[in-house]
DNA sequence: CGTAGTATTGACTATCTTCAATGCCAGTGG
DNA sequence: CCACTGGCATTGAAGATAGTCAATACTACG
């Protein structure tokens, strides 16, 4: 209740070696990966319903969560909140802002917790940096983000495929930029399969959004027209890649 | 359709300099860096239909995609197959299995395709691999999985909350291993949330999986009972983390 | 032209969401 | 100590949404 002390748990600069740590195993468990020379920064505990950075916040560092559980939020452009993920003691937090500048998600404390700061260089670049690390963090994010390639959904069907067609397009067209007609090239079943909706499903909701003009579709080929969800008023709340 | 050719078109020991190469920037466009130093093995087209390799096969490569695109699709234990993602230009197909040992999933083109196979270490472990390499991999491999952390349903409601208590179980019990009760932090609301479901659905269905004797709940402790999924006949068609 | 895979549409049903009310429990202040 | 409050959990009933079944086009290809 004391208000010091509460002042900056982000950043204090004490490095320790994880090989002295009895938690490392958890962190670092790779197998035939030793611990030696990784280094962290241990932060102030957390308490239940602390965060430890918000959405849009630029980036500052990731961390691996020692112990605990940490829920992530987002907030979506049209004010809706929902939880993207939620991690457990091993897992690693807030890389994704390391890669794309700021924290996609608001990380908040579900129960007390504790995590390490992770040395990272500011930006994706710097070549020094140790290659153990890097390799295990890979590993971890790859496994982590796997793992969370599952919820998603609590958006009506229409919404749904709307969602994917406007991300396949923007991803799509990163290098064909200009031409606004996109090419399909997958069933209706496999994106039905994708996004968990019956094929019929899909259909309907490609002829309902034709229907409201939200883009024209001729078989597999397609092309947008409204950018739709307005660049509402505020902006550190929500921030999307 | 002259059967010879279609040998083994995943191993050729070419390796091309990506500077060389007209699509690198779609490949490795980080900012800030140079394609210098990224060397990778070009592999033959696929036709549309042609698999890239198939969910439970050892791990062989990775691959980036330059042209195309890939569906990604898995098999259930029970049988279900369902679609877990796209792939376009620029992104890299089963980093996973470089983790895991085995790919998760089938790669199947489904457009004409072409890919390159990336020269990694056979195991997330030998140390004189390019840094610049695991750099961008690991920026790219977050990117994209964070793209993929969105779609998972198409299962019922007890169904999906059964999974994810069961992977939240698996995922906690890591080091407390033994005790077979669990302590869930976060709120049926959250869980509703992340899950996609309104929060009474998911009060409704703890209810039907306690009626089932599938588990016990007592307001935010949890143990598993039954382990459910019998571990069916096929072996190499779905395997699972 | 016939076939197979894909796309589309309608009708009926199952499943979830929503709305509303109640119970439970911890923290707070009189 | 105890009523009061707010957050969380639970349950019921009604309405909305998506799945299933079935029938019919459409299209590419041999």
């Amino acid at each position: 209740m004391t208000p010091r002390k509460l002042s900056r748990r982000t950043s204090r600069h004490v490095e320790v070696d994880c090989a002295e740590c009895l938690s490392a195993r958890r962190c670092w468990d790779g197998p035939e990966l030793s611990v030696a020379d990784i280094t962290v920064r241990p932060q102030e505990p957390f308490a239940k319903g602390a965060s430890l950075f918000r959405q849009g916040e630029p980036f500052n560092a990731a961390y691996v969560l020692v112990r605990g559980c940490f829920c992530l939020r987002e907030t979506l452009p049209d004010g809706v909140d929902r939880v993207v993920g939620f991690r457990l003691p091993g897992d690693v937090i807030g890389l994704e802002g390391w890669t794309l500048g700021r924290y996609p998600y608001t990380a908040e404390a579900a129960d007390s917790s504790k995590v390490c700061q992770l040395p990272l260089p500011r930006t994706p670049q710097s070549t020094g940096a140790s290659n153990a690390l890097l390799q295990r963090l890979l590993s971890k994010s790859v496994l982590q983000l796997d793992r969370a390639t599952r919820p998603w959904t609590g958006l009506p069907a229409v919404e749904r495929v709307a969602e994917f067609l406007r991300d396949f397009a923007r991803h799509a067209q990163a290098d064909s930029s200009g031409r606004d007609s996109i090419h399909l090239p997958m069933t209706r079943a496999q994106l039905g399969s994708y996004l968990g909706l019956a094929e019929e499903t899909v259909v309907r909701a490609l002829a309902e959004l034709r229907r409201r003009r939200r883009l024209d579709i001729e078989g597999r080929a397609m092309s947008i027209r409204a950018a739709s969800t307005a660049p509402s008023p505020h902006e550190p709340l929500y921030w999307t890649p």
